[in-house]
DNA sequence: CTGAAAGCGCTAACAC
DNA sequence: GTGTTAGCGCTTTCAG
């Protein structure tokens, strides 16, 4: 049957005027069917390899070889139709590319999305409530298998009511309403590591200087430092705790401040009052980490890694907040409806300590 | 019509024994004609706002108070198996988290894609050639609109035969083969436009840091030096161009050699090379822009906006490579088949010079 | 081992 | 103004 009438309302038209798939009229699996001159439904057995289906080898080349000419491609609108659920994980992001951190998230989501199957539905925000809404009823509409809802900075959200109408999780957010399933960053035991790097280092006297701006991170990465002193039994002392605006003028601008403090080791509310403070440090003729010693936060690799000298910090588990959302979702992780589930925040030391 | 027998089997069922939309069971557009007592063409006319649909106020009104009680969405999968074309558009990208950039260019993309009614399907290959065919196999399956294939660095690439069965513009890199629509940076321009900062500023004894890593940007951004250099009537002198990594450690690296140089001001490949650079200028006492005047190339928010003193660079237009990559997609754009279209490096002047 | 047929949720003629 | 009907491409009993 490679003899072909050149009537376009057969099937074989497509199939004998081009060698490459035909883009306009993409084929369908009736067409591979009739090619091989079975029924629709052994085709589809075929495709999807179906386990008990018992097919002639002889059959089952004729319509492999129909599929590799036709350049079969099969309609994945349609298999979701009949069954219901898409392959689709929707992300809802704040903010797309501000930080590199949303960056992270979609990468730990997509990666482990796609090791189960799914595909992932992107929508940015801006933190725009429409946009949010129309987001999530774009997403519903595509049936997807759940929503992964994620802001870039961790931190406290309402639920949108919409998202209600799917599975979802929350991602580097979290709400005390009553079901809504969230992974966050583990602060507290960041801001410990992060102190821990100090401590192990022989510094007893140590500053922080936190960030001005609330958040749970403010408060977790205090803990997390008081904590650490207190396990090494040194008093906490008030006066050693500053805050600035969490960016490197902030870091910068608290230099002053600091050296009056008489410590030996500063651990920063994040890697880019690090950087600043570098600046500062420098401007007084000291070196790190021999006149003092910083750490930082987040691991902000473009800053973090190629400071000079290299800074020790502690990485925020974007990557793994992404991919721990997903399996939660699936039902893949435990995921307790109550309460946020917390990710390891693994400190990274390089040479400013 | 408040009261309802509790059978499971009709419409109403499900509407009654929750206000809540049901997650369980969609709402279909069937269940929504029948709670309104109208047929499933009406309902459809009235959802999708048909322009010569002529319905009674009171007819539309029944069935919108329907709609709102069963919660219904309609179905997309269902919409686009029957109109044969869906409103997604793919984006494959090699890296998504690696660099802010990539970021940027999802960011664009999907602003532009939604502002004309399109999703976003993202998929990340990390260069990896299998999940790239695994990904483009899987946005052919559901019949996205087209494909943009981005790079996060601007780069020559080769276009994988699968994605020639759509639709489909390279983002941020470019083929030789034919029919193979493209958006990049205009690199050379790009590189005038840095050299000029320098030389509005009185410079005229200017040196490049290029990078030692082949690519486009490496010829473009020299060849925009010399441009500007010859503009202004200033013989380009080839022992004013030096070449390192291009990263943070190369620019530190490259101090030594470019003070050699007896230059006034300095145009470096890249914000992060010019970063390093700071740290070897002032480990020679040296002040930017006092004693060396400075401009990089990427505007890396990060490190660019916080470097002290801020840096002059110019910036690549990755957002807008991504938005202009879907307006070329969808017609929207001048395109041409055989030529990248270049995108303008907007200069960002801060106080480095 | 394979085919016929029903139907997933929706839209688009075309009736009435 | 509104209902009927025939599919869109696919999966899935159920026959044979």
């Amino acid at each position: 049957m490679n003899s072909m009438e050149n009537d376009p309302g057969t099937p074989m038209a497509a199939a004998a005027s081009t060698v490459q798939p035909a883009r306009a009229h993409p084929v369908t699996l009736r067409q591979v069917a009739e090619a091989a001159g079975v029924s629709t439904a052994t085709v589809s057995l075929i495709v999807n390899k179906k386990k008990g289906a018992r097919i002639a080898a002889d059959t089952r080349n004729r319509v492999r070889d129909a599929i590799r000419d036709l350049g079969y491609r099969p309609n994945a609108m349609a298999q979701t139709l009949v069954s219901g659920s898409s392959r689709f994980i929707g992300l809802v992001a704040d903010a797309i590319a501000t930080t590199p951190f949303a960056g992270q998230i979609i990468h730990g989501a997509q990666d482990e999305a796609w090791k189960h199957g799914y595909a992932l539905l992107i929508a940015n925000t801006e933190g725009n409530g429409e946009l949010e809404t129309d987001a999530i009823a774009m997403m519903l509409e595509y049936k997807v298998r759940g929503i992964l809802y994620s802001t870039w900075f961790h931190r406290a959200t309402a639920v949108p009511a919409s998202l209600r109408e799917s599975d979802f999780v929350l991602v580097n957010c979290f709400s005390t309403e009553p079901d809504a399933r969230a992974v966050i960053p583990d602060e507290v035991q960041g801001g410990r590591s992060a102190t821990d790097i100090l401590l192990r280092n022989g510094h007893r006297r140590i500053a922080f200087i936190n960030a001005t701006t609330p958040a749970p991170a403010k408060d977790g990465r205090l803990q997390g430092y008081r904590e650490a002193l207190e396990a090494e039994g040194i008093p906490f002392d008030e006066s050693l705790v500053l805050e600035a605006y969490p960016d490197q003028e902030g870091g910068y601008g608290a230099t002053e401040e600091l050296l009056k403090r008489g410590v030996t080791a500063v651990y920063c509310y994040n890697d880019r009052m690090a950087m600043g403070l570098y600046d500062g440090l420098r401007e007084n003729g000291l070196s790190i980490p021999g006149d003092m010693a910083v750490v930082g936060f987040d691991n902000q690799e473009v800053i973090a890694a190629h400071l000079r000298p290299p800074l020790s910090t502690v990485s925020l588990p974007h990557y793994e907040l992404g991919a721990a959302g997903v399996r939660m979702l699936l039902g893949l992780d435990e995921s307790p409806a109550d309460t946020a589930v917390k990710v390891h925040c693994p400190p990274v030391e390089r040479s400013s300590v």
